[in-house]
DNA sequence: ATCCTGTTTCGACAGACGTCAAGATAGACG
DNA sequence: CGTCTATCTTGACGTCTGTCGAAACAGGAT
């Protein structure tokens, strides 16, 4: 997919482009709501896939609404999903994260400089 | 672990509290618009520090907007600034960056699991 | 087939956000 | 002092976003 493909240069290493910027923060929307956000760790912090029914008890707001934050994340391609019989299940997509996470990497070089 | 500060856990590694969440939310807010995206990455890969007046040159957008824009970082903690003469500099701070790079950073034990 | 539970889609509404024009502030230079 | 440039703040406008209730859909159970 690739979609700001594979690796990167940490923007301390170089600025990005317009279109980089704009693939870059889709993905930092998606993250940048607390319910979103703590959805994506409940569900990247679970061994290996979570059922949509152990997510929604753990919020104040109501099904429609969780199933539209999960929506964005999937969108946004940080999570994939499967129905299996009456459950929905959701896992993260490792790669999606390192990437966003190495975006915003300090190189020791030039951390230190 | 103080909001911002020092080290913190993976999200792949340990679930968010609802207050984690917001903190992190506040500063993927800050890095969710293409433009404060970009502002950021010129910001973080100049040599130090840079002149708005180099910055405003670069975007189609007006100087408030991006006055607007660089508020937004610096409210985030992500960016700081200092008033010198006639011009106004900008630098990165490298703990915020690096605090929010440690978030979405997935061990290798998790990685390979 | 009919019902029931889990999940997503639809429609609507309040509040937040990005943008600009116009005015305000800070400092340099006469 | 006054003026000029660079930057920020204010106020307003249209658009996007989060939220909900209601309705639609999927699949298992009766």
């Amino acid at each position: 997919m690739q979609a700001g493909g594979g690796c990167c240069q940490p923007i301390s290493e170089a600025a990005l482009d317009p279109n980089q910027a704009a693939e870059g923060a889709t993905v930092f929307k998606a993250l940048s709501d607390p319910i979103r956000l703590r959805l994506m760790s409940i569900i990247a912090s679970a061994n290996g896939e979570i059922c949509v029914c152990d997510l929604t008890g753990q919020f104040d707001v109501s099904g429609p609404t969780i199933s539209h934050h999960l929506r964005v994340l999937r969108e946004a391609g940080l999570v994939d999903c499967e129905r299996r019989g009456t459950w929905v299940y959701y896992w993260p997509v490792p790669d999606r994260l390192q990437w966003v996470s190495a975006l915003l990497s300090i190189p020791e070089v030039a951390a230190t400089r």
